[in-house]
DNA sequence: TTTAAATGTAGTAAACTTACGCAAATTGTA
DNA sequence: TACAATTTGCGTAAGTTTACTACATTTAAA
């Protein structure tokens, strides 16, 4: 609940606003750089509503009125947020929908960077560096994630690992005592068997990590949960991006644990990166 | 190039202003937040000119008047902070490299956005929808990227795989035939072994798609090539961001498939979501 | 039917812009 | 060097737009 951008803050308030503050509200999110740039009698004409009207709804969202608000809006603007609730229409072309995906996995980025809770990343970096062991758990697309996660993870000269088999994880989970690391990756937090696993490996005494939605049963099984609150994708046509959320979140906690490890343990990073190099075409130019 | 900031703008023109112009600037640079937040007569007062000087300073700077540089002036603000690529430093809190990380792959996100060509990207999709059968194939960080698109693509009722194993990918290459695509995921576009299996997909008349980086070995082997040129990693600290580039990329290219199959297609999509629902704990609010 | 909330109307104050004119600086000429 | 001519810079004042406030009216809720 931090420095929250204004777009998004709207268009979470949109269904709590009344008739013609809802109508100012699309307006405003239809273009909010126009809106920027347009008088209030303007976007008033445009909402079909008084100019008080918009006045009014500026005051709402904490703006002195109405100038102060359209420079609230354009710095919102600035920090990466251009097109929010732009929907992939049926008839979009490549044109239109090509930057609308890109722009609405910048906008959920955008809006998990400013609500992350920073004492949480690094409690989990605090586990992740005493762990024995690590075990990146997730199934169907967070599957990937966890897959990623390894990849990355095992650059730290520790047993990690990575399962999409829930009868794999679930034995794993039975098998873990004090000391080792359950990471799970799920985007809903509501997978039974998923939940089911994690309880069981917190019954060892297993640290169990939720990489997942805030107040999810997962969430509550958790030793430490990293709550990520993505809208939740009702049109067939948006992808999930809360996957991509997910992996920039792991990125963070990677950095977090090298960044700990200190200086001395890059050399083996770059003993890592150098391995690869014979399996390339070199360079050209 | 660098997309100028207006605040450095502003001082590299100081020498060139004329007297009351440069008490106006000098005053904006003193304190620019505050700037933005004073009306044009307390500025005029501040800096002791008259209004229409500050009015023809903000004209001089390509404002369409006071409030147009006033917006101008709030958005270089965030713009300064936020946007531009800072690196992870190893003295770095939580606090600091989280939003760097964000920030970092929000960069390459938005870069690309406005790189890609949408030619190519209909090309890509035109081949998928005729495609008999797709493969996906990458290796290391790659690998998780391809099995996440084979999670995407097998909704749309294709034969489609992905695989991680050179071996395996090899003798699929060797198999394969007119009408089988072949979706190669590579970072850096060279390793020998991946460019190899793109030689031999291709030579039997298999089409061969690159999600790769641009004038690559693999590039050059490719029916079409999706470019991806993403600032290489030098820094220890910060994560590889185009795996995230791939993974929205591929999020492009299967909301073209779906919006090509028509909304007729939609009810099957519906369908696959809806048989996840028994495995979940339902919503209790 | 009463009361409270929501929205609009009209008037006013503030903010911004434009037109114009004087003063300073610059250039040209004797 | 002196002085006119011209340009440039700057401010005054008027005009226009913009935004806000107080009050009236409508709409919804109790």
């Amino acid at each position: 609940m931090h420095a929250q951008n204004l777009i998004n803050i709207i268009s979470d308030e949109l269904p709590n606003l009344n008739k013609s503050e809802s109508k100012v509200a699309r307006v405003i999110l239809a273009d909010p750089d126009g809106a920027t740039k347009s008088s209030i009698a303007a976007l008033a004409k445009a909402a079909e509503v008084s100019e008080p009207s918009v006045n009014r709804f500026c005051k709402r969202f904490n703006a002195a009125g109405f100038p102060d608000f359209k420079l609230k809006l354009a710095k919102a603007l600035v920090s990466g947020v251009r097109f929010v609730n732009r929907n992939v229409d049926p008839d979009d072309e490549v044109s239109s929908y090509t930057p609308k995906i890109f722009d609405g996995t910048i906008n959920n980025l955008a809006m998990v960077r400013d609500k992350i809770s920073h004492t949480r990343v690094n409690q989990v970096v605090d586990k992740l560096i005493q762990a024995k062991r690590i075990y990146f758990f997730g199934v169907g697309a967070s599957g990937s994630v966890a897959r990623d996660a390894e990849n990355k993870f095992f650059r730290f000269n520790l047993p990690v690992s990575f399962h999409d088999d829930v009868l794999m994880q679930r034995m794993l989970a039975s098998t873990g005592s004090t000391g080792d690391v359950f990471f799970f990756i799920s985007h809903t937090g509501r997978t039974k068997e998923v939940v089911e696993i994690a309880e069981i490996a917190r019954a060892n005494g297993s640290t169990v990590i939720g990489l997942t939605a805030p107040d999810s049963p997962l969430a509550r099984v958790s030793s430490v949960t990293l709550d990520v609150d993505v809208p939740e994708n009702t049109d067939e046509y948006m992808p999930m991006t809360s996957r991509i959320v997910h992996l920039v979140i792991l990125d963070v906690l990677a950095t977090g644990v090298t960044l700990r490890r200190g200086p001395d343990f890059l050399p083996h990073l770059e003993k890592i990166k150098n391995s690869l190099k014979p399996t390339r075409y070199p360079r050209t130019n």
